[in-house]
DNA sequence: CCACTTGTCCCCACTTTTCCCCACCGTTGT
DNA sequence: ACAACGGTGGGGAAAAGTGGGGACAAGTGG
């Protein structure tokens, strides 16, 4: 269960350390991928698993289908955390997410995902200015 | 599980270096075949086999069913890779491919794909036109 | 049947990138 | 105030990608 957000550096080479109390559920090795909204997701494998057989299981002779998978899998990474705890991000995600000098880490109760400051930042005034008609308009979804 | 994208030079041969990360599920052998999309698809021995298998079941008396498995069976190559980690792309399926001196090879889970720059941009650019609209259709289907 | 040409494969060497490890620093909690 | 933990930074060893030379095998023509 991951809850919280941090703010890390990346470094010179592109690392990022995972906040060390999300690190035990992510030590069998973890998905970094394309999030939408231009932010990164990061999945624990046993949540990636289910989410990539689906997938997988689209049909061969729909383009869109064929497409779509492309965009999933070609984007995505599976990395382990190197000994300090950290996630090499590669440079094309970071190009993605916008991410230079800093990044938010936010728990999103069964993956991650990992911000540009200016672009959490957006989504935050978005929340705070309509927030409650959101919060009014998903009622019929929860 | 094959994920990622990764960039990679054709040499003068027609060799094509396979990521490191791929290659031990690939040390059984591998077949190299068109894919849909112009293409190529690269698959280990033990995808291919039931694969193989679907094809060959399909019914003889549909002359689609029949120039498929032409186009399936006739261009594909069983290869080891060699001694360092490469596999040799014949100049038939090159020419198919719209292969010269760059190649992206792409993970798709299961399988491998790879593609001519110029050719991949052109996926790239639709799903980032359509991207949206396409991943709602297909959430109905996951 | 033999010589020659063509293409394939194996091996070695070089360059670049990756990743692993160690050290430092700040913060937190005792 | 000190110890321990978490985050940050960088240097060096190992591996990956690339290119080319030479041996071998197969196919072709005389």
């Amino acid at each position: 269960m991951f809850l919280g957000r941090f703010a890390h550096a990346l470094d010179a080479k592109g690392r990022l350390a995972v906040p060390a109390r999300f690190r035990e559920a992510l030590a069998e090795g973890v998905v970094l991928t394309r999030g939408i909204d231009r932010c990164l997701s990061l999945y624990p494998m046993a949540a990636w698993r289910p989410l990539a057989e689906k997938v997988s299981a689209l049909p061969i002779t729909d383009p869109d289908a064929r497409n779509f998978r492309r965009m999933v899998f070609a984007e995505a990474t599976d990395l382990d955390l190197d000994g300090q705890g950290r996630i090499l991000v590669p440079p094309e995600l970071r190009r993605y997410a916008g991410l230079e000098r800093e990044a938010l880490v936010v728990g999103m109760d069964t993956a991650i995902e990992i911000w540009s400051p200016e672009r959490w930042q957006a989504v935050e005034e978005v929340m705070e200015a309509d927030g409650a008609e959101i919060a009014q308009r998903l009622a019929s979804l929860i």
